[in-house]
DNA sequence: CTGTTAGCGCTTTCAT
DNA sequence: ATGAAAGCGCTAACAG
C-alpha cells in the first residue's frame, strides 16, 4: 500500500534539485526545459509520487477546483426530482469538461461556512429553504450564480416565470371560469393547504410568486376574480402533497372549471386523481402543467405545459460560473400544447 | 459585501489574545472558561470574523469532513437513474447527520488524485468505468468503502448476487425451457450485444458476472443447457440500450420462453416490448427484473423481481465509512413476486 | 488557563 | 533555467 506520504520537499532531495523546480515541473511547464521536466516527471512516477498534495495547493492557491451546488431543498429530495436531477446533469457535464468538481450542498443545513473558503464558487439552484444561506451567499466575496432565483448584483439564470405562467393561464381559461391555482412554496408552511392571507414567502425573488402574478394577469383579463382561498400551497414538489391537494381541490364544491398546477409533478397527481373521479379533463377540468418533463408527454392526455429545459439551465449556469461572467439570462420558454386544455 | 479577509491572526491582535485562545475558542471548549469563550465568540461575530479559515483547516488538520462518492459511471448518467439516486438519498442522509459533506465523483475520469488529498474517505458505489481508479483506490491510505463491488481488504456492502439471481432464476425457469439473459455490463463495449465469447469483464469483482452464475446455476439445475449466445450484454442501464437487447431477444428464433434480466429497467423495456408484440405474459414468456424500483410494482402485469433496498446500503455504506469499521455486511434481499412468471 | 512557536505542503517572487 | 526563502492560515505541543 503506497501510503503517499512523499512530499515535494523530499522528492526534491531525493533527486537533489529544488524544490521549486519539482514544483514547476507539476505547474508550469514553461518555467523550466522539456527534457529537464520529463526527466523529473518521470522519476517522480517512479518513486511514487503522484503530485503536489492538493490540500496544501488550495491553501496556498486559493482554488480547489470544486463547485457546490446548492439546492433548495435536501439532497435527498433534489436528487429524485425529475427537473432538479436533469438540472444536476447539465451542471455536471459542464464542470467535467473543465475538469472541475461537483460538491453537492443542502439547502437546509446552517449555514454555507463549511466550505466557502475552499470552493471556488456557488451554483445555487432555487431559494434555499434556510434563507440565512441567501444572506451568506449575498455576503460572499466567491462567485455565486443563482437559478431559478435572484440575489441582487449576482447573474442569474431563468425563464420569465410570470410571462410563461400567463400565457399557459390565457390559453387555459375562458371568462366565467372558476379557476384553482396548485402553487409551490408560496408560503412558509410544510404542509399542504389554501394560502388564504397567509404572509407570501420571499415573495419578490421568488419564481412561484412570479408565476402566481402571470396566472393572476390572465384571469384579470378575462374578469375573473382572483381569490386567495382558491389557491394552494404545496411545501415540495412531490408526489405525497401533490395527491393531498388534487382531493382538496377537485372535491371543492363549487368544482373549479381549471386548476392551473405549478409543476407538472402536481398536474400529473391531479390528472389521475380527476381520472379515478372520472371527470373528463378537458371536458369538465382543464388542467395545465410547468416544467415539461418526460413523463408529462407519455401520459394520456398529455398535459399541456410550460417546457423549459433543466439540462440548459444547468450547463449555462455552470458556465457562467466558470467564465467569470456577470451576465444574467431568461431562457426561452416553450408551451407545449397537450390535451388538458 | 463583507470580504472575510481577516484571519486568526488579525483577530488576535484586536482582541489582545493570543491566537491559540481565539483557536480554542472556536475548536476546544473545554480549553478555556466558557465565559471568556462567550466573550470571544461574540466579538468575532461583531468584527466579523466567521471562524477559522476551513482550506488552513484541512491542511492542517488533514481532514475536511467531505466524503467523495465515486459513481460507476458519468454524474449524468447515475442521478438520473432510479437506483442510484436512491443510494444518493441514503449516503446524503446520514452524511447530513454528520455534518459532512458529499462530493460527486465520476467513475469515468482519469484519476481520483484531484481530491484524495483532502476528502475524508471514498465511498464507491459499483466498478468504476476506469478500471485506474480501482487500483488507486486500493493503494490510497484513506478510508474506502465499496459497494456492489469489491476491493480486497476493504469494507464491503453488497447482498448475495448469486444467491439472489439463483432464486429468482429458479422460480423462472422450468425443464425445457429455452432460457435468455439480458445481462448488464458483462462485457468491456459500448454497444448492446451478444457476448458469444467475448472475454467477460472483471469478472471476480462484478455483481454482474455473480448474477450470471447465479442464473446458470439455476439452469443446470434444471438440466438446462447455459450458451453465450442466448446471453446479452447491456452497457447501461438505460431505456435506449435495453430497448434494443429487448427487441433482438424477442425477435430471434426460437423465442425464449424465459428471459432473465438484469435490472428492473431491462425488464420493464422488455416487458412494454412483449405487450406492443401481443406476446402474453406470462403465459408465452416469462419476465424476471432485478433491484425492485418503484415503477416495477406500478406495471400491470406487475415484476417479478429481486428486492433490495438501496437506501439501506447507501446508509450503510456512508455509516462504515464514518465509524472507520471494516467490517463487510451482505444486506438480505426479497424476491418480490409478481405476475410475470 | 494562556501565550509562543514550529510546522502542515506548497507556490512564488526574487536573486543568481 | 534554477535555488533560497517568505508566507498561505491554522493547530497543537509545550512552557509558563
Amino acid at each position: 500500500m503506497n501510503k503517499q506520504k512523499l512530499t515535494l520537499k523530499d522528492v526534491a532531495q531525493m533527486l537533489e534539485v529544488s524544490t521549486a523546480t519539482i514544483s514547476n515541473a507539476f505547474n508550469r511547464p514553461d518555467q523550466l526545459s522539456a527534457a529537464r521536466r520529463e526527466d523529473i516527471l518521470k522519476a517522480c512516477q517512479r518513486i511514487g509520487y503522484h503530485g503536489p498534495n492538493k490540500a496544501a495547493q488550495i491553501l496556498r492557491k486559493g482554488q480547489s477546483n470544486i463547485v457546490a451546488l446548492v439546492l433548495a431543498d435536501n439532497i435527498a429530495y433534489m436528487v429524485s426530482d425529475p427537473v432538479a436531477s436533469t438540472f444536476i446533469k447539465g451542471v455536471s457535464k459542464v464542470l467535467h469538461t473543465h475538469n472541475k468538481h461537483l460538491l453537492l450542498y443542502s439547502g437546509n443545513v446552517e449555514s454555507i461556512r463549511d466550505v466557502i473558503d475552499f470552493v471556488d464558487g456557488f451554483i445555487c439552484y432555487g431559494a434555499p429553504e434556510n434563507t440565512e444561506l441567501t444572506h451568506q451567499l449575498t455576503a460572499s466575496s466567491k462567485p455565486v450564480v443563482t437559478v431559478d432565483f435572484n440575489i441582487p448584483g449576482r447573474p442569474a439564470i431563468d425563464i420569465d416565470n410570470e410571462q410563461a405562467a400567463y400565457e399557459i393561464a390565457k390559453r387555459a381559461i375562458r371568462p366565467g371560469d372558476r379557476v384553482a391555482i396548485l402553487g409551490l412554496k408560496l408560503i412558509a408552511s410544510a404542509n399542504t393547504c389554501r394560502i388564504y392571507d397567509s404572509p407570501l414567502h420571499c415573495a419578490d425573488s421568488s419564481i412561484s410568486h412570479r408565476r402566481l402574478k402571470g396566472y393572476q394577469r390572465a384571469m384579470q383579463e378575462q374578469g375573473i376574480d382572483t381569490d386567495n382561498e382558491w389557491v394552494w400551497h404545496i411545501p415540495e414538489s412531490e408526489g405525497s402533497y401533490a395527491r393531498q391537494a388534487a382531493r382538496e381541490v377537485l372535491n371543492s364544491h363549487p368544482r373549479p372549471d381549471v386548476v392551473l398546477c405549478m409543476s407538472d409533478i402536481i398536474a400529473l397527481e391531479l390528472l389521475q386523481y380527476a381520472g379515478s373521479q372520472n371527470i373528463a379533463v378537458p371536458g369538465a377540468l382543464r388542467i395545465t402543467g410547468f416544467d415539461g418533463i418526460e413523463e408529462a408527454a407519455r401520459t394520456r392526455p398529455n398535459l399541456t405545459t410550460i417546457c423549459q429545459s433543466s439540462l440548459t439551465k444547468g450547463e449555462m449556469a455552470a458556465e457562467r460560473l466558470i467564465s467569470g461572467s456577470q451576465e444574467s439570462t431568461q431562457l426561452p420558454f416553450d408551451i407545449l400544447a397537450g390535451e388538458t386544455v
